[in-house]
Formats: C-alpha cells, sequence, structure tokens
DNA sequence: AGCGTTGTTGAGAGATGGCTGAGACAGGTG
DNA sequence: CACCTGTCTCAGCCATCTCTCAACAACGCT
C-alpha cells in the first residue's frame, strides 16, 4: 500500500508517518497544498490522508481539484474543527472520510483500511448518457444544459435506468428496484412513468432515449 | 435505490427512512437482527444500515454471518456509542463504514452514496458467430454493425442457437429451451420462427448462418 | 422416376403487451 | 377550505406478435 500524506504540522506528519509505516506501508509526506496536488495526481497511491489547514492551497481545494483532473484515488480529511459542515463540505467536494483531530491511531488505521478496501471509484458521481445528465448528489438532471425537474419518482425511475445505460431492464427491475417490497400493485405504474419520463426528458428535444423492448422491458441510450 | 434499514428504535428508524425515502430511494425496515439478516440475505438491496444495538442479534453478528454467507451488500454501521474500538470491530468484521449517533442526515446520504457508488455488476458476454453479435443483457442483436429488431420468440430462439454455435441442435431442443412446459403444439412453430429468423438475420446479408441438418434440426454457423 | 417423408412458407385469427387519458386519492400549502 | 402537485389505478385502444393450418418444395430412398 502507498499512501500519501500531505500535512503542514511537522509533529503530526510523523506521527501519522510512523503509524502507517508501522502497518508496512509506504508512506510519502508532504507539507503543502501545491505538493500535495501535485504527488496525489501524478504519484498513483492507493489513499491519501490530508489536512484542510495547509498553506498554499487548502486541503478543501486540494480534492476538489484532484476530481476535477479525474483522480479518483481515496481521499481522507483531517482537521482541527469539530463543525459538521466540515465534513459536507468534504463529501460533497469529493472526499471520502474524515476524521476530527485529535484520533487514535488506530481509528485512522482501521478506516484507512476500510477506504483502501472500497477502492477508487471509477465513476465520477454523475451519471450520464449522451446530452442527458443526472447529478444523484444535487439531485439535478439535464439534457442539452437546461434543468430539468423530474418528480421524485420520475428522478428515481431515471436514475436507475441511468446507472443500467445500454441494458435492458424489466419492469420487474425498475419496480424492485424503485418501489418498496410493501408495494403490491400492478406493473402498470412502471408504464405509467415511463411515459412520463419521455414527455419530460425526450419529446421537449425530439429525442428517444428510452426505448422500448418488447416483452422484456425497457432501456436506455445515449443520444444527443 | 433499495436500502435495508435495522433499527430497533421506532422512531430513529422512521427518521432514518424518512431522508432515505426523500432521496428517491426505496426503504424497507426491520427492528431485530433475526429479520435483519434474513431480509439482508435475499432481499437484494443495494445498501444495509445497520444499527449495533438489536434485540435478538447484534449488529456485530449480523455483519459477519452476511459475509459468511457471502452476501457482499455494503452495510453502513450505527452507534450510539462513541468507542473507538466498535469502529475497529465494526470494520474488522466486514462493515463498509461506520457513523456515530447522532449524525446530521445529509451526511448519512453522503456516505450512502459514496458506498454504492463502488459496486457495478458487470454484465454477461456476449455472444458471437461471425459477423453476427447478440447482447444478452442490453438484448440487441447486430450483423455487420446495424440494429437488427428480432420479436422477444425470435430473440430467445437465437440466443439458444448462439449458445450452441457449430452444433446441430433438435427441435424438440429448441422448443424445450424457448417454449415452457405447457406447450402442447406441433414442432411445426420452430420450423416458422426458423423461418422468421433466416428472413431476420440472413436474407438481407445474403447469409446462410443457419443450416438445416435433415432429419435432425437446425445448426448456427459462423459466416461474415 | 416415383413416392413418402421432411422442411418451408404465406395467410390470417386470436392473443398479448404497451401506451395513454381520465380521474381518484393523499399530503402539503396558501 | 380550496387548490396544487404527485402518485397510482383503471380501462380502452392499437400495434405487434404468436401460432395454426394447409399448400407447396426439397430431399432421399427404392
Amino acid at each position: 500500500m502507498r499512501i500519501l500524506v500531505v500535512e503542514d504540522d511537522r509533529n503530526a506528519a510523523e506521527t501519522v508517518r510512523r503509524t502507517l509505516v508501522a502497518q508496512g506501508w509506504a508512506v510519502d509526506v508532504v507539507h503543502d497544498g501545491d505538493s500535495g496536488l501535485a504527488r496525489a495526481t501524478h504519484g498513483d497511491y492507493h489513499a491519501v490522508v490530508l489536512d484542510i489547514m495547509l498553506p498554499r492551497r487548502n486541503g478543501y481545494e486540494v480534492v476538489r481539484e484532484l476530481r476535477e483532473r479525474e483522480v479518483w484515488t481515496p481521499v481522507m480529511m483531517l482537521t482541527a474543527k469539530d463543525g459538521e459542515y466540515d465534513q459536507i463540505d468534504a463529501f460533497d467536494l469529493g472526499a471520502d472520510d474524515y476524521l476530527v483531530k485529535p484520533f487514535p491511531s488506530h481509528v485512522m488505521v482501521a478506516r484507512l483500511r476500510a477506504l483502501i478496501r472500497r477502492g477508487a471509484p471509477e465513476r465520477p458521481a454523475v451519471l450520464t448518457a449522451g446530452s442527458l445528465t443526472l447529478d444523484p448528489a444535487a439531485h439535478t438532471v439535464r439534457r442539452r444544459g437546461t434543468d430539468l425537474t423530474p418528480t421524485p419518482r420520475e428522478f428515481a425511475v431515471l436514475e436507475f435506468l441511468m446507472r443500467n445505460v445500454g441494458v435492458a431492464v424489466s419492469k420487474a427491475d425498475i419496480l424492485h428496484a424503485v418501489w418498496d417490497a410493501h408495494f403490491d400493485g400492478d406493473e402498470n405504474v412502471v408504464e405509467v412513468y415511463i411515459g412520463y419520463l419521455r414527455r419530460r426528458i425526450d419529446k421537449p428535444f425530439g429525442c428517444a432515449s428510452i426505448e422500448t423492448v418488447r416483452g422484456v422491458g425497457y432501456r436506455l441510450v445515449a443520444v444527443d
């Protein structure tokens, strides 16, 4: 395991380094945001431990920039502050975990291990199919730049379809993924919602992203 | 997204359920470890939110047992205690993430999303015979790049033939593989569908992939 | 060649699957 | 309370698909 530690406090950095080396991991340490960004971009690490308070470029900026460069290495953020909003910000910017200082070293090790096991998410958070994009976190859907406003159910159906682009999914699959176990209605709801979605995301743009696969279900394809 | 929530405190469970439902996810709630284990094993969820303090079987035991049963659904553990050892134990037992109560609901959502983002099931392989390809997942058939649109029955017959390229299969085999057990009609249907398929996948391209083996049945061969 | 057997095909009746408009109902909001 | 939005049911319509039947063609055997 190769770990990059970005932490400007030399003492803290040394403590972390020792802990990780004791695990048998290879550790590189840098002390400012710029070097951290550069190393993380090109260094091929299994995880990055990133302090928030950094000279030259703070932790938030480093993650955001990393994700913008399509680097998906797991990032664990460290901070002295205890504000919950920091966590949110960190998550929204693309960090994968968060620790509040001071923390026992074995907690950091355990959670780093979990991060590494989870692996780098190959996919960015936004789903795309042709000119259609769906952001699960922001709860937005766009086609050619214009904002669409699906209802919650429509959104859920579309999200499922977009997680299976090009694959024919059955109405039962959709029902199963979107409606909960207590639902005992007809599969016709799915047909109805497909109809709603077509009116919402296809008709106004003259496309046909949702294909019917007779006897099977539906397939979402990438169109412009 | 289908989420299972295992939490014995009815109030807490309801809060979590609402948060997740507001995301457009399908949520099932159970209140004890045994039911949680049963549902998680067979329920096909995208993630499980699991309290540690549970009647009948605690959260640790549930994860351990789940992993022993080779169920790899991502698990997020919840606990009221703030003991660091809980985290370690949880990770070691196979949990994928961990939250200490109380937590802001959007943190839970963000981290659940991160958990779900990782695993996408890979598709089954595409079947090929010369210039003819059939993708069972996408439910598509192509010859030399152009999309063919077989009917469901035609597709089923073709899929069976393509899983047996170069092998002569009898009409009885095809009937058995494609039609259900209650079918009591004539083997002539098979002949009729072979005819349809030839018109669909061979005639327009001037090939002859489906050969008749007189007295035996049919054989699909690879041609360009 | 002649003949029975086996395979091919066109026509068409009936069944099925999918789409949609109308409307009931619930929950939230002014 | 009236109104709006979102969810879901229902029933009718339409296009397509499935399968049967029967005539016809091809094959292979004596």
